[in-house]
DNA sequence: TTGTCGGCCCGAGGCCGACAA
DNA sequence: TTGTCGGCCTCGGGCCGACAA
């Protein structure tokens, strides 16, 4: 029985081992967080310094420090177009992260943008996925991955039950298009649905931990993929060892401002989980949301926030303050420059402070139904199998 | 028989995994290599951001790219005060490097700066060590490590031959202050010294492969230290997913170009393995050799090399031109501006652009004696051991 | 339905001297 | 002097159902 050589590791049909070559965007975005949406190519954004400074300063886990240089020629934000947008994952931690090229426009005519109003096409790919996070005893050497019993019979090709003990080979491509090799078997009393081989070498490969969450997906071609998402865990000290702390955020700035000022290309990197600063926003978004909704101190909004097992919840919370965050550097910035209150105790630290675009203003409480009258068609047809939740 | 926690991995007795504590100078010079110097705290220095340059775009394997913008109020070299050096060892790969924070003074007495002429002296410590490339004996998960006799006798503390198979406990501090156990024993026919158990836990934790090398020291307070030197892989492709390339190099030159135009501190790493760029040179060396020499086409010099095993190794050549690297950005640079050729084919790739104080001219042939007359004293003692080369 | 455990088996890890380069 | 190998043993990786949450 000739084997394959994906037997034993993951297989890279790629040519190289970089993520250059095109990332699958159904994997990213799930590996992403339902919240993530990317910009379209050639629409119009508002790129935010202060937000891009923000994020590089969490990732170097360091406080942006006084002594970074005032860029005053550079404005707290930048109309830009958006030349392109490719997708990427860290070759170690397979942390997603997205490559934009921005460049700057002439803002004189502030009505054309103003009248600037593309369509929010989300064009983010649906697809059938489950998440689990993984427990001690899947992460344990002692044994393989225990798969929930819904997750294996949406998202696996069907075992063939006229075994005895039902068995079959699952290959899923990860984010480099590496593959991986599972032997998913269906046994035990109860039976239930077991990944054995091939599982510990996946876990020890991608250094997972009981707490971090594995994804399956199976796209339109029937094909699995896998992503990993791992838990909150302090971001490991990058201290980069290449340039200071301070060069980077000297770069970041002195970099756009040389494309604003000669209206030139710039690149930065936009990293979603690294931390929550959306820092280039669709400039439909943005206007949608500054002249949009008039704010006021008292205002009650809601928010949306990603849950485990990658869904998401909204909460609600009160505008408390309405402040420049760092009016010093960044004056007349709308980068959260709204101080907020929430309802409930944060289950997970919640921000004390938000951009505007990020809320959804409850504007008179009479025009929320708190109950739909007539509830979404439940007619439970009978003969469907079980899902009484 | 209780044994410390030592006896299976390594122990850190250091508060944190940070390399913020003390590196010993000693260990961090080893590793660097027998040509790296670096300059006293409180002395001048010259600093080249084009050197600064080269050594990132080496550290991101990506050229240094055209549209990189000019600082033309920047100048290729500043004469900085250097304020402070810290060693460093990178927490993954235990590469070695230094952070040195400088401070551009002004340059108009131009004549002070010339008879700046601090005497240099080289403070790098000389200790006991030995250094071996692994094998692939080594390396492999079969065995443990073969140590070479003269090695085990001049560095390891003395077996205690009464016993049949004499066998101890080695401890060996490596750059992070981690102590790892390994036995050491004197076995076999012919009898040999290994270290056993202990050593697969050492090369699977530093991830060594045959080629690279261990450097075993022996300070003065007779406490082993232990580093390691990689093999000449590709540099692993640090495409940050933080910083666009573009973004640190311009952060580079804005640092520099805005500590100069303050004279406030900037901060820079010298990684002296990443590349042959040493950026930062101790002014009276610069002066030494841009004033006190004359080059000329046609000129012979010298210049020295590292050789494995740690040694060094003098090559010659002939310098065949003198023109600015970057004429366009970098006018009347005297980074690397020699354009030589070698005498030897290169083993391993010989530069062929150095800078003017990398080398020593030979002035006339004539003034060097090719045999020193009176050879240094070499009187042997009787009853000394061997070492007979 | 699924997380953890005890039982059991097997193969990689690892210590040894033989042998030869 | 030391790099590589065959021999051999041991222990942890890993597959199984039991059992209980």
């Amino acid at each position: 029985m000739m084997k394959g050589p994906a037997s034993a590791g993951p297989e890279n049909p790629g040519v190289d081992g970089g993520d250059s070559r095109t990332i699958n965007p159904e994997l990213w975005y799930a590996c992403a967080g339902p919240l993530v949406t990317l910009p379209s190519v050639g629409s119009l954004v508002v790129y935010f310094p202060q937000g891009h400074s923000e994020q590089v300063a969490a990732s170097m886990k360091k406080d942006i420090d006084a002594h970074i240089p005032n860029y005053p020629n550079l404005p707290s934000k930048l109309i830009c177009l958006l030349h392109g947008v490719t997708l990427h994952a860290d070759a170690e931690t397979d942390e997603v992260y997205a490559q934009m090229t921005l460049q700057p426009i002439n803002t004189c005519d502030e009505k054309a943008l103003l009248a600037y109003d593309l369509a929010l096409k989300t064009n983010k790919p649906q697809t059938e996925f489950f998440c689990k996070t993984l427990t001690a005893s899947d992460t344990s050497t002692h044994g393989g991955f225990s798969v929930p019993r819904r997750a294996a019979e949406k998202i696996f090709p069907p075992l063939d039950f006229s075994m005895q003990t039902p068995v079959q080979e699952l290959q899923a491509r990860d984010l480099h298009d590496s593959v991986w090799t599972f032997r998913h078997i269906y046994r035990g009393k109860p039976r239930r649905h077991l990944l054995t081989t091939g599982w510990s070498i996946f876990v020890s490969g991608k250094k997972l931990l009981a707490g971090d969450s594995v994804l399956f997906i199976r796209d339109e071609k029937q094909q699995l993929l896998l992503g990993i998402r791992r838990a909150n865990r302090q971001p490991i000290n990058m201290s980069s060892s290449v340039l200071s702390s301070d060069s980077m955020h000297i770069g970041i700035l002195a970099a756009a401002a040389h494309a604003a000022a000669n209206s030139s290309l710039f690149t930065v990197f936009y990293n979603p989980r690294a931390s929550p600063s959306e820092f280039v926003v669709p400039l439909a978004k943005y206007n949608k949301a500054v002249y949009g909704n008039q704010v006021s101190l008292g205002m009650r909004f809601r928010m949306s926030f990603e849950t485990e097992e990658l869904g998401t919840r909204r909460y609600m919370g009160t505008i408390t303050g309405i402040s420049d965050l760092d009016p010093g550097r960044w004056k007349n910035s709308n980068w959260r420059n709204l101080q907020v209150g929430w309802d409930e105790s944060a289950p997970g630290e919640r921000r004390n402070r938000v951009s505007i675009w990020e809320i959804e203003p409850i504007l008179t409480p009479f025009f929320i139904c708190p109950q739909p009258f007539f509830r979404t068609k439940r007619s439970r047809q009978p003969g469907m199998p079980g899902a009484s939740a």
